[in-house]
DNA sequence: ATCGAGCGTCTTTTT
DNA sequence: GACGCTCGAT
């Protein structure tokens, strides 16, 4: 009934070649014949019935470690098992990759057979699925490439370049965010005031043509294409309607409104539809997740509703805080998570000098916890923002302690790769003008902008590619146009290689034909880069074992969009060592010991929350995450001055340790001393020391009006003479022993002296 | 066309 | 403190 793609891609979606089995369960009848799955005997009655009601609309809010993933699993192995339904059948969308391979290996175990085929991905790998196979129908060239968020900025820029928008008018940055929120249906073009408007307009416009003339599509279009193909033709949309009898979504509350929207036109007429989802660890509103979807969906489907709050994974200490934390949130259902393990102990709460301090301490006790039996495997470092990560890596390298990092620069981001990358988007279609231009001049071909000015500006007159016009004659002087015309053949010199090497010989060939060998010789980190492009020939090897009957150009693809729809190299049964990763990146795992880490003012909750609430409450959901992923110990650590930019910069303790009762917690290092003079710690935590500190702000702010001359005295770096004040900075030069600082002006340690 | 010096700009999180 | 960008010198 469906065309095959040109490539034979269908070969990737052997379930869509067959027709598709109708559901053969209705309205539960089998449900009721069965006996009791063994599958539901070590759950609670709310798990149970979670498992077991499988017709209809259902909904459940299941709290942090709750043992959703459980739910979800069993669940499916309960279709499939009990029920008789076949595999691929199951729909099961997940946020990460991380997710959805975990749920994998677990069914793995239930089932006791592949799950390679089954439809258990995340959102934007289904759509890429869906589209490979059937966005020919609505016009999309079944070669499409999938761009990452870099390359999205890249060509952002490129099209205010090339519309005349200067960069002090309006940020790049900030046209992506507009653009992206009004791609993932947050947002109308129309809400964006002008100027910004008409700009955005532009942009908009000239990008999606970019995306369409180079077959590209983005993350957002991801969805936003399977919506039309299945809007548009009905035929498709009865063959998914068919297809997924059951459709399973996690972490609900982090779909978009797009999202929400494809979720119905999925699901047909039968409303099997499981959706898991807790608002209180929704951390992607920045990325267009909306919370209300969950509403939306009572209020659309009406579902059956459970709620599980029985937690199997934390002391009550750490519960308690989580609870205390999450308390201060004012837009949420309340919802109280209870522990059946013990009180444990207590919460160390560690305040360092400065960040050197803070590494040490937990290298330290990484140490000292590994000595009484904890396996590095059971540590994990958690933090706000990637960067953070650098000084950890040092100081455990240097210590000899295993560890892994998860996401951060990943491996598909690192330049070469993306580079190489580019070749080989270049191999399958050279009329990719977004890989032409990353490479066209690296490495060097003498070609510069004013040669790649000409060359584009004329391709654009006679209507033909970047690639197409590198062979033809536009006025372009010597060096320049030996260089496009060098390109030119290599790119097809490089298509033959490609079929007639095994890949790794390909590879080495590319790089030497290229002049990239050449490039890393001169390089200092060359070594490091060429061993990772190699590395490259692992992945395409394993690729062509899991599917042995495809073509080499099959392989590519599939390699390339893997790379692009998994940021990070996940090996979920292999861990190794203490893992570093944000808290982000954290949600759904757990660890016996966990360190959260930079917990400052500033940092944490991050500077950018400062203005609205809504984004405060994010934070705050996004420290209730890192809590609940610790069993039993936990630790926080921050420190008094910390080195931003080249400077340092007094900070205070994150809001959300106030908001922790001073009973859970035990103080170390700075903390210690502190704790005698301040009264903080001893009248009622809550709103007394958010306030204190509000206060305490305040009067520094009226104490330190600084002008510059004025003489100062700093707690513990003495006298110094205001040399310059910047808004709420100031620069002081002390005693020349110091130096000169700059710090904040309301900083709690300087005294204007009169 | 390319390289290097100097300058301004940063702060977040991810499919 | 690091990176990206612009500008001036080869």
């Amino acid at each position: 009934m469906f065309q095959k793609s040109t490539f034979g891609l269908i070969f990737f979606y052997p379930n869509l070649t067959g027709t598709p089995m109708q559901g053969c369960v209705k309205f539960g009848i089998i449900d009721k014949m069965k006996p009791t799955s063994i599958l539901t005997k070590d759950l609670n009655p709310n798990q149970a019935e979670a498992v077991l009601s499988t017709e209809g609309p259902f909904m459940v809010i299941a709290g942090a470690g709750s043992g959703k993933t459980r739910v979800l699993t069993r669940r499916i192995a309960h279709l499939i098992l009990d029920l008789g339904v076949p595999k691929n059948n199951v729909l099961a969308i997940t946020f990460t990759n991380k997710a959805a391979n975990e749920m994998k290996g677990r069914l793995y175990h239930l089932l006791g057979e592949s799950t390679r085929e089954m439809w258990i991905s995340t959102f934007h790998a289904m759509c890429a699925r869906i589209l490979r196979a059937h966005g020919t129908r609505i016009d999309l060239d079944p070669h499409f490439q999938i761009i990452d968020d870099d390359d999205v900025n890249q060509l952002i820029k490129v099209i205010m370049k090339e519309n005349n928008i200067s960069k002090d008018l309006v940020k790049p940055r900030l046209l992506k965010h507009l653009l992206m929120h009004v791609k993932a249906g947050q947002k109308t073009l129309s809400d964006v005031e002008e100027p910004i408007h008409s700009i955005l307009s532009t942009v908009y416009q000239s990008y999606q043509n970019k995306l369409k003339k180079n077959s590209l599509v983005d993350f957002e279009d991801l969805i936003i294409k399977v919506i039309e193909l299945l809007k548009k033709d009905t035929e498709v949309r009865q063959f998914y309607h068919d297809l997924f009898n059951y459709v399973l979504v996690d972490e609900f509350q982090d779909t978009n409104n797009r999202q929400y929207e494809l979720i119905k036109w999925l699901t047909g007429t039968h409303h099997n539809l499981f959706i898991v989802g807790d608002e209180d660890q929704s951390i992607y509103a920045f990325r267009g997740a909306n919370i209300q979807n969950i509403k939306s969906f009572e209020k659309d489907y009406a579902p059956k509703a459970i709620v599980l709050n029985q937690n199997y994974r934390s002391t009550n200490t750490i519960l308690n805080a989580a609870n205390q934390v999450i308390k201060m949130n004012q837009s949420r259902i309340k919802k109280e998570l209870f522990s059946t393990r013990d009180e444990g102990p207590k919460i160390t709460f560690y305040k360092g000098h400065s960040n050197p301090d803070e590494i040490h301490y937990v290298t330290q006790k990484i140490i000292e916890l590994n000595q009484t039996g904890i396996a590095f495997d059971d540590m994990a470092i958690l933090y706000r923002a990637n960067a953070t990560s650098l000084g950890y890596e040092k100081s455990l390298t240097s210590h000899q302690i295993p560890y892994r990092i998860i996401g951060s620069l990943s491996f598909f981001k690192r330049k070469e790769i993306k580079d190489i990358m580019a070749y080989f988007r270049l191999l399958i279609n050279p009329h990719d003008e977004l890989s032409f231009e990353r490479v066209i001049n690296e490495p060097k071909r003498g070609i510069g902008a004013k040669s790649l000015e000409t060359l584009k500006s004329q391709a654009k007159l006679y209507g033909i590619s970047y690639f197409d016009a590198c062979d033809e004659d536009f006025g372009i002087t010597g060096k320049a146009k030996n260089g496009l015309k060098d390109f030119h053949h290599l790119i097809h010199k490089l298509r033959q290689e490609f079929e007639a090497r095994p890949f790794l010989d390909f590879l080495e060939t590319l790089l030497n034909l290229t002049g990239y060998t050449a490039m890393l010789k001169t390089d200092s980190m060359g070594d490091v880069r060429r061993e990772n492009i190699l590395e490259l020939a692992s992945y395409y090897e394993e690729l062509k074992s899991m599917y042995p009957e495809t073509t080499k150009f099959e392989v590519l693809l599939a390699m390339l969009e893997d790379f692009t729809l998994r940021s990070e190299e996940e090996e979920p049964d292999q861990k190794n060592g203490v893992s570093l990763m944000t808290l982000h990146g954290a949600k759904g795992l757990e660890f016996d010991v966990v360190f959260i880490v930079s917990l400052e003012q500033g940092l944490f909750p991050t500077f950018a929350a400062k203005e609205s609430q809504k984004e405060l409450e994010e934070e705050r959901r996004l420290m209730y995450v890192g809590i609940t992923r610790a069993k039993t110990h936990l630790y926080f650590t921050n420190v008094a001055d910390r080195l931003i930019y080249g400077q340092y910069q007094h900070h205070l303790d994150s809001e959300f340790i106030d908001a922790i009762d001073p009973e859970l917690l035990e103080l170390e290092g700075l903390n210690l001393q502190r704790q005698r003079n301040d009264q903080r710690y001893q009248n009622d935590y809550r709103q007394t020391h958010a306030f204190k500190a509000r206060q305490k702000r305040v009067m520094n702010q009226n104490v330190n009006e600084l002008n510059q001359g004025d003489k100062v005295s700093h707690t513990s770096f003495g006298e110094g003479v205001v040399v310059a004040v910047d808004g709420s900075q100031c620069t002081i030069a002390f005693s020349h022993k110091i130096g000169i600082k700059t710090l904040m002006k309301d900083h709690p340690a300087i005294q204007k002296v009169s």
